[in-house]
DNA sequence: ACCCAGGGTCATA
DNA sequence: TATGACCATGGG
């Protein structure tokens, strides 16, 4: 009973989807130039500004290592080296070894396509470094799954919007707007893309600003549906 | 100087 | 199961 339920209708969520699009358009997410990439960035992001992790990740680019082979070739601490700008450089760096050996392990991308939804989450889970949001990030952003991903932002937001309770989990978010939503892929990828975008902008801002047409998502602030 | 960023793991109770 | 410590750079 203490588990507090995903209440929100599927008129509410694409409503909300919606308003997002209208006040920040199309996000063009996941920014990569390969699913490899997508992979790395998800690992790397974590807790971090993506502004780190895109100088990282072109420091990758540059010695010419962006893919599960190549990444490899390289030492533990030279691969800290290059990926230093996006934080935590040394446990990340053995992420992304414990990425490149389960991606070869399992043969490859090609093999992994060829797995269910389910069972695909399953092999992204059981690599040390990623968990939940790092999956679904290359589940949705990677391999086109139709997976809702959850972050801090979404759950924030949904929590002040009173769609949510604070104890919600990870899992019981997922499911809510996967369960309410069509399972459109590019709906998910524009979704979990506007909600970040909208936090951006918004926490850049202080209580009481105008210029959000739809919600004030300001530090000190609570979030407020606005009629403009 | 302080706060937070597109989280996750591990040790402890 | 549920907290807390830890990881670490860069921009506001």
């Amino acid at each position: 009973m203490s588990e507090q339920t995903f209440s929100s209708t599927q008129e509410q969520l694409l409503g909300l989807f919606d308003s997002l699009m209208l006040a920040y358009g199309h996000q063009h997410w996941w920014p990569a130039d390969s699913r490899f990439e997508v992979m790395v960035g998800a690992v790397l992001t974590q807790n971090t500004a993506w502004v780190n992790v895109e100088k990282a990740i072109a420091n990758l680019r540059a010695a010419d290592v962006l893919s599960a082979e190549k990444l490899l070739t390289m030492s533990p601490s030279a691969l800290a080296g290059l990926i230093r700008p996006s934080g935590y450089y040394n446990i990340k760096a053995q992420r992304l070894r414990n990425l490149c050996l389960a991606l070869l392990e399992a043969g490859g991308e090609s093999s992994l396509e060829a797995l269910s939804t389910s069972a695909l989450r399953r092999f992204l889970l059981s690599i040390n470094g990623v968990g939940p949001e790092t999956a679904d990030d290359i589940l949705l952003y990677g391999f086109a799954r139709p997976v809702f991903v959850i972050d801090a932002y979404t759950r924030r937001l949904l929590q002040r919007l009173g769609m949510v309770g604070e104890k919600a989990s990870y899992e019981s978010l997922r499911s809510g707007f996967e369960a309410a939503l069509p399972a459109d892929v590019e709906l998910f990828r524009e979704y979990h893309a506007l909600i970040v975008q909208h936090a951006k902008q918004a926490c850049a801002r202080q209580p009481g600003c105008l210029s959000c047409v739809l919600i004030d998502t300001c530090p000190s602030g609570r979030d407020q549906l606005m009629t403009v």
